[in-house]
DNA sequence: GTCTATACACCGATAGAC
DNA sequence: GTCTATCGGTGTATAGAC
């Protein structure tokens, strides 16, 4: 077996141990019982098990950023919707983003153990001196996701932004990580719903009609 | 030395490590080494480490209450000063609730350990079945307070809120959560005091002159 | 009540047979 | 390359002397 592969099956197996116990949990031998293999294999694709954490905050990331761009082909094509309704005009922005938040509170409601892995991953990045890079990468992506997406946002409704791209992009990382922190917490859906639709109209306020 | 007085010490000195090096290095030695005494009375104390945590969980929450009411001092100070300052008027809501949330980075900015445990401890409790409520409560304590820091601001600007106040509150702790999660991954303070006013803005416009 | 000493499980990492 | 067996260290918890 090549060492790539078994490196990836590694990433793969710790990931689902982290979504389904904790970072705490993925032990080596928690991990390489997941990927059905032994103790020294995981030594012989990774020197320690900070090298394999390391990969798995990389690979989650890469993954956040193909989800992020999956995401923008609703407001892609919610552009070509306002076009096709015709004299209806464009979507409004309010609308436009908030479609996009309610999307990922119903993701986070499918799948909260991942988005709890994302933060554990994250304090555990905070907390290990050698994984400060991962964790100032995971967060760029959080930001340029967030410009990509606003961009496209602001396209789909005809509108351009008052402030600079990037101010509104960090508001929309924090809403975002505001509303997954405090619904891991109390799990209340139909609130989450209903400031995910204050952020949406928050963040349109900063743009205006092109 | 009575039992209470040794459970509070632990406590203490549980807090102290786990802001320090975290709640997975706040082992029952690590505690006790702290605290300065044997590993034999952590268990005379408490009956297990997950009790001890549970105390620490009730502890912090109790502190984050007293913190937020003692913030509450400025807001209502702002009212005086507003009144004060004569033909002025009353401060602009927005205002109010910014230089709350500004005062918030700059304490975390101050002493982000102590964010960033009570993130590592409400994860904690997520993980641990048994921890569920202590974990509620400690958000309960951030919405009630949210609520009051509204309430009293609103009362000192001469505005009434347009949306029911547990919304408005809801919107605050997602923004301070986000703040706080954000700022601790990049450390961007100026970013962060941006982010804050923005939410000051989007907050204050949900309400409206009394 | 408070200590030392220790039981017992599990951790990351490695040696060495195959 | 891949395994079993094991090392040294640390975790929670407890037994038993004082």
């Amino acid at each position: 077996m090549a060492v790539e592969d078994r490196r990836r099956e590694l990433v793969d197996a710790a990931v689902r141990v982290i979504a389904r116990d904790g970072v705490a949990a993925a032990t080596t031998r928690a991990v390489v019982a997941e990927a059905g293999m032994s103790l020294a294999s995981l030594h012989y694709a990774f020197p320690s098990r900070e090298h394999l954490l390391e990969a798995v905050i990389v690979e989650v990331t890469e993954q956040e950023r193909r989800a992020a761009e999956a995401g923008l082909l609703p407001v892609a094509t919610a552009a070509g919707d306002g076009a096709d309704a015709g004299p209806a005009g464009p979507p409004a922005l309010e609308d436009v983003i908030g479609g996009g938040l309610e999307r990922y509170v119903e993701h986070l409601v499918a799948r909260p153990e991942r988005e709890q892995a994302l933060l554990e991953l994250a304090l555990y990045a905070m907390r290990t001196p050698g994984q400060r890079g991962a964790l100032v990468a995971q967060y760029a992506v959080y930001q340029e996701s967030a410009r990509a997406t606003l961009s496209t946002a602001a396209l789909a409704a005809r509108c351009r932004w008052t402030v600079p791209l990037d101010q509104a992009a960090r508001a929309l990382v924090m809403a975002t990580e505001g509303l997954t922190t405090v619904w891991l917490a109390d799990r209340d859906t139909e609130a989450a719903r209903r400031t995910a639709r204050f952020a949406a109209r928050a963040l349109a306020a900063l743009a205006e009609p092109a």
